[in-house]
DNA sequence: TTAGGGTTAG
C-alpha cells in the first residue's frame, strides 16, 4: 500500500499531524471559545472537560463502574484519522460523516477531539446542523452516555434549536443506560420526559401526531423494573394511557400509545417486586388499551404467582390466557408446573403434565424435572423414580443431569441412600456430565442414611474427578459426619473450608454444632451411670462455644438452632452454668436469636441433669415471664429435673399445675387450665417421671392420685406396632406407668377372641416396654387402678400375655416374673 | 422466558 503516493503522502501528513499533537488538543482553545459559545457547544467543553461521571458509591468510596455500552477506542481513532486524512488531502467531507465522528467524540467524552473536528468542519464550510446534534445524541445513546446527551440537549436549546421529540427520547434513553452503573438516573430521564410530555418546556414541539418515541418511556419503565419500583411503573403507565388517547385533555399531556413492550416492562416490575396481583391487573387492562398480550407477559405473571407460592392463581392464568386468546406453549406449562412444584403440589404438577399432552404439547426435560423436584422436596422417592421411568418412555425426552439429581434428592429425603448411589452409577454409565449438584445430592443421601464413610469417599471421588465441592457439598458432608458421631471429622471439614477461603455460613455452622451435640448425647448415653470425671471428657461443649465465637468473628449471628444445640452439648456434659450463660447471651441477641421454648427447655434439661432443680425451675418460670407458655416438653424437662433432685413435693405441685388444679408454688391457676387443655397436657413421659419421683419418695397415695387424675385429664397413649422383641424394663420409673397403661391392654386381650387379635396388635406396645434403648408408646385409654392390683394382674396374666401376641406382630412380651415379685414385696 | 442443593435444636 505504501507504494501508493497518496498513502505515502498521508503517512507524512499523519506524522506531522501527530507531531502537532492532533490527539492532544493543540488547538488554541481560546480562539474557539467565543465562536463555539455562539454555537452553543462551549457549555459542553467547559462543563464536561475531564469530569468523570460513571462512578458508583460503595460505602464511603467511589468506585469507577465500567460502562457496558462504552465505545471502542479503535473505532474513534480510525474515524478521526480518516477525517484528518481527508482534511489534509483537501478531499471533501460530508456533513453526515462529520456529524457521525463528532457524535463519537462527544459520546466518548473526547472533548479535545470535538474541538478538532469542529475546526475541520469549519474549514470545510460545515456547521453544526440539527443533524450534528442528532448524531451526537444518537452516539451518546449508543455509548450509554447520559450526561453528555443532557449537555447536547441543552446546547441545542442554547443554540436556539428546538429539540424534536426524537431528541428528547434519545436523551432520556441515554440517561436510562447510565442507570446500569448508577441507580436513580431514570428519575432524571422521567422528569425530562414528563416535562416535554406535558408541554411545560417552551422548546418542546411534541404533538399528538409526533410524540416522544415509546422506546424512551420503555427505557424508563425498564429501569423501574430493575429497581423494583413497581408503584412508580404502574402510576406512570396509567399516566401514559390517559395521555395517549385522542380524547386526552391538555392537562393529561401528550404520550405515545403504550406498546406491548411497555406493558411487558410494567408487568416485569410488578412480577419482580412480588406484586402478582398488580401484575394481573396490568395484564387484564392491556386489551382495553388495544394491546394484545403475548405468551411471555402471561408467563411473567405466572412466575410472579409461582414466587408467592400461589399455585392456584398460577393455574388460573392458564384459563385467563384461553380467555384472552393468548397461545400457550410448553414453556407456559412448565412455568405453571414449576409453580405447583414450588408449592409442593405434586399431584397438580402431574395433572398438568397430562393436561399439556391433551392440548397437543409434549412435556420436555424441564417439565419432568420440575415434577421430580417436587417429589424430592416431599420425600416421595417412589413417585420420583416412577416419573424417571416415564421419562425413558416419553418420546423426545432424555433424562439429563438435572432430572437424575432431583431423583437422587428424592431418594435422599426418602431415606433410600442405596437407590441414590445406584442412580449415580447410572449417571456415570450414561456418561452424563457429573457436577457438584449431583454429588451433593448423593452425599446428602449418605448423610441421612447414616453412611458417613461412603459420604467421605464420595467427597474424595469428587477431587479425583476435579469437581470442586461447594459450601453446600461440605455442609452435607459435615452432617454426614455428625449423624455418624464423627464430630472430629466434621470439624476437619469445617477447617478445610476455611483453608480454601470458603464461605462458612449459618447452615454450615449449624451442621457442625449439631454434629457436636449429637456426639455429646451419644457420649452421655454411653457413660450414663458413670460419673463424668471418671471417663475421658471430650469437652465437646467448649468446642461448641468456640464455634459460636468463630461465627461472631465471621459476622454471622448464631440462630436459635446453634444456641440450642450448644446448650444441649453443655447439658450432656454437665456444664449447666455454661448453659445458663448461653441463655443470657441469647437474650441480648436479635429476634432470631432470643431464647425460645426449645432453648429454655434445653437449658432446663442441662440444669436438671446436673441436679440443679432450682435453676431449672427458675428457667421454667422466666420463660413464662417472657410470654413463652410452657409446653409438654418443657414440663417434662422440669419433671425430670425434680426426679433427679428427688423433689416429690414440687413434682406433685407441678403435676397439679399442669392439669390445671390450683397450686401454691405455681401461680396463674386460671391460665394453667387453658394451658393444660391446649398445649401442655401430660403424656406418658410426664406420667413416668412424675410417678417415679413419687414412688421413690414412697408417696404411694399421691401416686395413685396422679394415675386417677391422668385419666381425668384424658391422657391418650399413642400407639406403636409391636414389631420385634420387647422386654419390660423393670428398673426404676417405668413400672408404674407400665402398670397403668398395660392394664387396659391386658383386659382387652383377655376379652378378645383370637380373630380380633390382629386388630389390637398395634396397641400392645406400651411406652414402658423398651426396645434397643428407645421409648415406644402404646395406645390405650387409661383406667385408674391400684398399683398393687395391677402388678398382681400382671403376674397372673404373664403367661397369657405371651401366648396371645398375634403372630403378625412378630414379637413377644417377656415379663420377668422374679423381678416383678421382688418388686411387689418391697 | 421455564428446571437442580444443605443445617433443624428440647
Amino acid at each position: 500500500m505504501l507504494t501508493n503516493p497518496i498513502s505515502l503522502l498521508w503517512l507524512v501528513w499523519g506524522l506531522t499531524i501527530g507531531a502537532l499533537g492532533f490527539t492532544k488538543a493543540p488547538i488554541a482553545l481560546n480562539s474557539h471559545e467565543t465562536e463555539l459559545s455562539k454555537q452553543g457547544i462551549i457549555s459542553l467543553t467547559s462543563a464536561l472537560y475531564g469530569t468523570p461521571h460513571k462512578t458508583k458509591r460503595k460505602g464511603n468510596t467511589v468506585v469507577a463502574v465500567r460502562n457496558p455500552f462504552q465505545l471502542s477506542q479503535g473505532l474513534l481513532k480510525r474515524k478521526l484519522s480518516e477525517v484528518g486524512k481527508r482534511d489534509q488531502l483537501g478531499l471533501g467531507l460530508s456533513q453526515s460523516y462529520c456529524d457521525k465522528v463528532l457524535g463519537l467524540c462527544v459520546a466518548s467524552d473526547e472533548w479535545d477531539h470535538v474541538l478538532e473536528v469542529l475546526d475541520v468542519m469549519k474549514r470545510h464550510g460545515l456547521k453544526q446542523e440539527r443533524s450534528s446534534y442528532r448524531a451526537c445524541l444518537q452516539a451518546c445513546f449508543g455509548a450509554g452516555n447520559g450526561p453528555s446527551a443532557q449537555e447536547i440537549l441543552s446546547a441545542m436549546e442554547k443554540a436556539g434549536m428546538d429539540a424534536e421529540p426524537v431528541d428528547i427520547g434519545l436523551t432520556a434513553a441515554a440517561m436510562c443506560r447510565n442507570n446500569l452503573s448508577e441507580n436513580g438516573w431514570w428519575r432524571k430521564a422521567l422528569t425530562l420526559l414528563k416535562q416535554h410530555s406535558h408541554g411545560d418546556s417552551s422548546s418542546s414541539i411534541t404533538s399528538r401526531n409526533n410524540p416522544i418515541p415509546i422506546q424512551a418511556y420503555n427505557a424508563v419503565l425498564e429501569c423501574m423494573a430493575e429497581e423494583r419500583q413497581w408503584k412508580e411503573a404502574v402510576r406512570f403507565l396509567r399516566l401514559m394511557e390517559k395521555g395517549s388517547v385522542k380524547t386526552a385533555k391538555k392537562e393529561d399531556g401528550i404520550y405515545p400509545t403504550p406498546a406491548l413492550s411497555t406493558y411487558r416492562a410494567v408487568i416485569e416490575s410488578c412480577a419482580g417486586s412480588n406484586q402478582a396481583e398488580q401484575a394481573i391487573q396490568v395484564l387484564k387492562s392491556m386489551k382495553h388499551h388495544g394491546v394484545q398480550p403475548n405468551t411471555y407477559v402471561c408467563e411473567l405473571v405466572i412466575s410472579a404467582f409461582s414466587k408467592k407460592m400461589q399455585w392456584r392463581r398460577a393455574i388460573q392464568i392458564l384459563d385467563l390466557m384461553e380467555e384472552l386468546d393468548v397461545p400457550k406453549t410448553v414453556v407456559t406449562y412448565n412455568t405453571v408446573i414449576s409453580a405447583c412444584a414450588r408449592s409442593r403440589e405434586v399431584g397438580m404438577a402431574k395433572n398438568l403434565l397430562s393436561k399439556m399432552k391433551k392440548e397437543g404439547m409434549r412435556p420436555d426435560e424441564v417439565s419432568f424435572n420440575s415434577v421430580i423436584g417436587a417429589c424430592a422436596s416431599t420425600a416421595r422417592w417412589k413417585d420420583a423414580l416412577a416419573l424417571l421411568d416415564q421419562c425413558y418412555r416419553e418420546p423426545g425426552v432424555t433424562p439429563n443431569i438435572y432430572i437424575y439429581t432431583n431423583a437422587m434428592r428424592a431418594c435422599a429425603r426418602g431415606g433410600s441412600p442405596k437407590r441414590a448411589l445406584s442412580l449415580l452409577q447410572v449417571v456415570k454409565d450414561k456418561g452424563l456430565p457429573l457436577d457438584s449438584y449431583c454429588y451433593t445430592a448423593v452425599i446428602d443421601a449418605c448423610a441421612k442414611g447414616g453412611m458417613w464413610k461412603q459420604a467421605l469417599s464420595l467427597l474424595d471421588e469428587m477431587q479425583t474427578k476435579a469437581i470442586a465441592p461447594t459450601e453446600v457439598t461440605y455442609s452435607v458432608a459435615i452432617s454426614a459426619c455428625g449423624n455418624g458421631g464423627q464430630w472430629q471429622k466434621a470439624l476437619n471439614i469445617l477447617q478445610l473450608m476455611r483453608q480454601q477461603g470458603m464461605n462458612v455460613n449459618l447452615i454450615t455452622y449449624n451442621a457442625a454444632i449439631t454434629a457436636l451435640s449429637k456426639a455429646s448425647r451419644f457420649h452421655a448415653k454411653k457413660s450414663s451411670g458413670v460419673k463424668s470425671d471418671e471417663i475421658g471428657s471430650e469437652d465437646l461443649w467448649s468446642r461448641a462455644l468456640l464455634l459460636l465465637g468463630q461465627m461472631k468473628k465471621d459476622g454471622i449471628e448464631p440462630d436459635g438452632f446453634c444456641y440450642s444445640s450448644a446448650i444441649s452439648c453443655c447439658g450432656a456434659e454437665g456444664r449447666w452454668e455454661e448453659a445458663l450463660k448461653l441463655i443470657e447471651v441469647m437474650k441480648k441477641g436479635g429476634p432470631r436469636t432470643r431464647p425460645n421454648k426449645v432453648a429454655y427447655t434445653a437449658a432446663i434439661c442441662a440444669c436438671g441433669r446436673a441436679g440443679e432443680a432450682d435453676h431449672a425451675l427458675n428457667l421454667f418460670q422466666s420463660m413464662q415471664n417472657e410470654g413463652l407458655s410452657a409446653d409438654r416438653v418443657a414440663y417434662n424437662a422440669l419433671f425430670s429435673a425434680f426426679r433427679v433432685a428427688g423433689d416429690a413435693d414440687k413434682t406433685y405441685e407441678l403435676w397439679r399445675e399442669m392439669i390445671g388444679k390450683p397450686t401454691t408454688t405455681f401461680s396463674q391457676p386460671s391460665n394453667s387450665i387453658a394451658r393444660a387443655k391446649s398445649s401442655a397436657s401430660p403424656d406418658i413421659i410426664t406420667l413416668t417421671d412424675c410417678t417415679a419421683t413419687l414412688f421413690r419418695a414412697s408417696q404411694f397415695k399421691k401416686m395413685d392420685k396422679v394415675f386417677a387424675e391422668a385419666v381425668d385429664s384424658g391422657i391418650i397413649l399413642r400407639g406403636n406396632r409391636l414389631d420385634s422383641q420387647w422386654e419390660t424394663d423393670l428398673s426404676g420409673m417405668s413400672i408404674p406407668v407400665a402398670s397403668a397403661a398395660s392394664r387396659y391392654i391386658l383386659n382387652q386381650i383377655r376379652s378378645l377372641k383370637p380373630k380380633d387379635l390382629e386388630d389390637i396388635s398395634f396397641i400392645t406396645g406400651v411406652g414402658t416396654f423398651h426396645r434397643k434403648g428407645q421409648n415406644k408408646t402404646g395406645s390405650s385409654k387409661e383406667t385408674a387402678m391400684s398399683l398393687r392390683d395391677f402388678l398382681r394382674s400382671m403376674l397372673d396374666t404373664e403367661f397369657q400375655l405371651e401366648s396371645y401376641i398375634p403372630p403378625r406382630a412378630k414379637g413377644t412380651v417377656v415379663i420377668k416374673k422374679e423381678a416383678l415379685a421382688q418388686w411387689i414385696e418391697q
